[in-house]
DNA sequence: CTAGGGTTAG
């Protein structure tokens, strides 16, 4: 029904000036009627209209129509907390049904504290709390973890567990799939699994809540177990909310194979896939190397939210297509919806890859001034990055040094491997040094320091950074590199022998050195700041993650078939030519993923053009 | 009339 129909009803109801008519309509008009005639509203405004005509009539008086009222105030995509809160506060007994939908409502604005004190007002009015109300208290502690408060969250979540024991309530499996949801959101996954596991009766969320909470953690091959585990324990079909983690966990670990399966399971199983689903699933294509196949499922879709574009549009950030990133923000701008700060983060990231730097300032400022967005330290990165990348690289320093919050780590490592791009030693050194203050011992910082004293043939220099890495204990965190073959994932540790086919690999990155020396190719020891020989620098290089993985998909996948590898860091420039090597003498197409962007290995070119 | 599980950047 639409809006003027509604309000035209209304009119039928309202006293006219012909009292005998007026009568008998009244007389016709139940609370019932009215509460149909309510739920069919669409917006807050019509809402208001409607209820204070019937208050007019003497109608909706009972606990049960308040309830009804505050519920759909308090629960429609349309309605407003105040509202419900106005309403809710001429109650005069209100019931525990009442108090249960405004802490649900509550949850749903994410507004913990308001959600809390209603839980403490229960217990001074001693209205007992159900199986009911844990469910939405427990959905509002997530809420709190969003204001920055880990801590707190998790302390009022188990405080709330406790008053769940004390109160002796016969938990049920709702209860205990919010449970689970609170401590993986608060990061506890120990007690999120020791929740699961005392569990007598499982339902798919419970399985769905634990598989989430790894998947949201990290935790993504313990996530893809669990699902195995689900799929040979039960009779259940999966649903789509549990295929959704199980599609960010193969999203995160470069899994393109089992992700496609997850896609077709979905196709075949379930009729019509929803927003939330579609979106995972451009996520994993586009972040698996496939983002044609992204590009077409977002293209496709009849219903796009604001999640779907933040991916598309970082998605074509990873893979240089800043151009398009723009055409799809334009899009969503003209679509009605609001850009919040994570959609300018991909925008701002897609600028610098592709190096639209005026475009990028353009969009910071519009984010600022437009949209009221106050700049986080991760757009104030991307900036850096922007900049840096284009060889600005005093106009980035002046920013770090303007800029209203302290600088990161982030951010000064941006202008460090800037300064190693454009040959600036003097501004690195400054970069190095904040970096130093900031106590962020991580090696590649010193690795890039190095090389650029390397590059000025600066050689004391050289050696006092590979002194202050041995006296400060730092060492390279072990690079790894995942590979895919035969839908399995298989994980390879730089300098690690411990793959059961450990052998083979051996052998395969013997016969491949020969052929690469053959092409020409000769190792860049300058990456190992290790204080060993020529030779176990070679050594070392040779097992870095990456040529472990591309040596194994060699061994095992067929000739002539795509290679997809995913790493937790950067590339070494060694294994970069390595790869550009590997995917001309094997004629195969090369993917790789790095924390930052995809680099398209094939006959012997990148599609980075050697700049990353 | 009220309930559980899901997607994004760094």
């Amino acid at each position: 029904m639409t809006r003027t129909s509604v309000l035209n009803q209304i009119h039928l109801f309202l006293p006219s000036k012909d009292s005998s008519k007026s009568t008998v309509f009244n007389l016709r008009l139940k609370d019932q009627d009215c509460l149909s005639l309510l739920k069919r509203c669409k917006s807050m405004e019509e809402f208001k209209q409607v209820h204070a005509q019937m208050l007019k009539l003497g109608l909706l008086c009972d606990s049960f129509c308040s309830n009804n009222l505050v519920a759909s105030c308090a629960l429609s995509n349309w309605g407003s907390m105040d509202y419900a809160c106005s309403i809710f506060r001429q109650i005069e007994d209100p019931d525990t049904f009442v108090f249960n939908t405004m802490i649900r409502g509550h949850a749903k604005d994410a507004s913990f504290e308001e959600a809390f004190l209603l839980y403490y007002e229960m217990f001074d009015r001693g209205i007992e709390p159900d199986n009911f109300t844990y469910p939405a208290l427990l959905k509002a502690c997530p809420a709190l973890l969003k204001a920055c408060a880990q801590r707190r969250a998790l302390e009022k979540g188990m405080q709330i567990h406790g008053h769940i024991f004390k109160l002796g309530l016969e938990v049920d499996v709702f209860v205990q799939n919010s449970l689970i949801s609170m401590y993986g959101k608060c990061g506890k996954i120990e007690l999120a699994c020791a929740v699961f596991e005392l569990m007598d009766q499982k339902s798919v969320a419970s399985w769905s809540a634990i598989i989430g909470a790894h998947a949201s953690l990290g935790l993504w091959c313990e996530g893809l177990m669990l699902f195995g585990e689900m799929n040979r324990e039960g009779c259940w079909r999966a649903e789509e909310s549990t295929l959704v983690s199980v599609l960010s966990a193969c999203t995160h670990l470069g899994s393109f194979d089992l992700g496609r399966c997850t896609h077709g399971s979905l196709l075949r199983n379930i009729s019509g896939i929803n927003v939330i689903v579609e979106t995972s699933l451009i996520d994993m294509y586009v972040k698996c190397g496939s983002l044609e196949k992204g590009l077409s499922i977002f293209q496709n879709m009849a219903k796009k939210n604001q999640f779907s574009y933040t991916v598309m549009i970082s998605g074509l950030a990873m893979h240089g297509r800043g151009r398009e990133a723009l055409r799809v923000f334009s899009e969503m701008f003209e679509e009605g919806m609001i850009p919040d700060g994570v959609v300018y983060v991909g925008l701002l990231s897609a600028c610098s890859h592709a190096g639209l730097v005026k475009e990028g300032l353009q969009c910071f400022d519009r984010m600022k001034y437009k949209h009221g967005i106050d700049p986080t330290i991760q757009h104030y990165g991307c900036l850096v990055d922007l900049m840096g990348q284009a060889g600005m690289l005093n106009e980035a320093f002046e920013l770090i040094n303007s800029m209203p919050i302290e600088p990161n780590d982030v951010v000064w490592r941006s202008l460090l491997s800037a300064c190693k791009v454009h040959h600036n030693l003097e501004l690195g050194e400054i970069a190095a040094k904040n970096l130093g203050q900031l106590k962020s011992h991580n090696p590649s910082d010193y690795v890039i320091l190095s090389n650029m004293y390397a590059r000025a043939q600066r050689w004391e220099d050289v050696a006092r950074i590979r002194t202050e890495m041995v006296d400060k204990g730092i060492e390279q965190k072990p690079g790894c590199s995942l590979v895919e073959v035969k839908r399995k994932v298989h994980k390879f540790v730089s300098q690690d022998m411990s793959h059961p086919q450990c052998h083979g690999i051996h052998e395969m990155i013997h016969q491949m050195e020969w052929q690469l020396k053959f092409e020409g190719y000769s190792p860049d020891t300058s990456q190992v700041l290790l204080d060993v020989d020529e030779e176990e620098k070679r050594e070392r290089l040779k097992a870095h993650s990456q040529k472990l993985a591309i040596a194994f998909a060699l061994i095992h996948t067929s000739q002539g078939s795509p290679i997809r590898i995913a790493r937790n860091l950067r590339m070494c420039s060694d294994c970069h030519t390595y790869t550009k090597y590997i995917s001309m003498i094997y004629e195969r197409e090369i993917t790789v993923r790095d924390r930052y962007r995809f680099h398209h290995f094939q006959n012997g070119t990148c599609s980075c053009s050697d700049y990353w």
